[in-house]
DNA sequence: TTGAAACTGTTACAATATAACATTACATTC
DNA sequence: GAATGTAATGTTATATTGTAACAGTTTCAA
């Protein structure tokens, strides 16, 4: 998907839920779909400074949180990075093909947890909110 | 299951593969093994250093990467923090059950992938190497 | 017993992330 | 359109997490 899709599609759904989608938001998730590969949060702050005069850290962090929350970017906890999601669509959890090689990372959509993990949970009695698979290897294309 | 029986075992381990289980290692182990909850490395060194006089992070890290190749230790990335490892086998996959409310993490023994994630990540040619699960939540013992 | 590999010591620093508080912009109501 | 409360931003400083580089020591096996 297009960065210029996705930005048009975020700008609808704040419109639509009453949600601020400000310049730095903005910026900040152009940049992070823009990107081949996953983004830390000092890489978007330097291509930030490319627009604007000397970003802070806290700026930029303040961007990113707002992205997670409403979930049109994820973060990838085993690379400290962060990605934009094409779902379309709100989900509790999300899965990752991350390629160590290449750096790449490719999202898994079968926004659902197998059912012998589910009932595990549920018979814990455990509640849960959110969850994330990441799965490291080598992508088809860096394989010999 | 007990610090001492972990330790044990862990020693056997090492003993029957030739593996080093020196003191540092040791120690951060125990250290670990100890803790109801997830520790950071430097939750780590400042036990370290209850013990041996002013450790630094190099040692820490170093034992810390030592305990997560041979996997007597799990890292909870969305938490930079490390739990022991009760599956008393190798697997190249974890779950955890992380509870946001009181910090406990619970690792959940299902070391499989779902077949339809399985079948989707084969699909891309994709070939793995390790995988990791980690389920946000709100334990029992912390509900309402 | 000696030579290679693994482990440890030490110093410095890089990378990631947050706290705290002041200021500005925005939307709502009077 | 002025007053007000909330959300967003600006700014400075600092906390937390993790590595690099190189010297010295221990261990084990040939």
């Amino acid at each position: 998907m297009s960065t210029n899709k996705v930005i048009k599609e975020v700008e609808v759904y704040c419109r639509e839920h009453g949600i601020r989608f400000t310049d730095q938001r903005r910026m900040a998730l152009e940049i992070i779909a823009s990107s081949k590969k996953p983004l830390g949060a000092y890489d978007v702050l330097a291509e930030m400074g490319k627009e604007v005069e000397n970003p802070k850290p806290t700026t930029v962090y303040r961007a990113l949180d707002f992205l997670l929350e409403h979930a049109f970017i994820h973060k990838i906890e085993s690379l400290n990075a962060f990605v934009v999601c094409h779902a379309g669509h709100s989900h509790e959890g999300s899965q990752f093909m991350v390629c160590d090689d290449c750096g790449k990372v490719e999202e898994v959509h079968l926004c659902h947890l197998p059912k012998d993990l589910k009932k595990k949970i549920d018979d814990t009695g455990f509640q849960l909110t959110r969850w994330n698979t990441e799965i490291h290897g080598t992508c088809n294309r860096c394989q010999p």
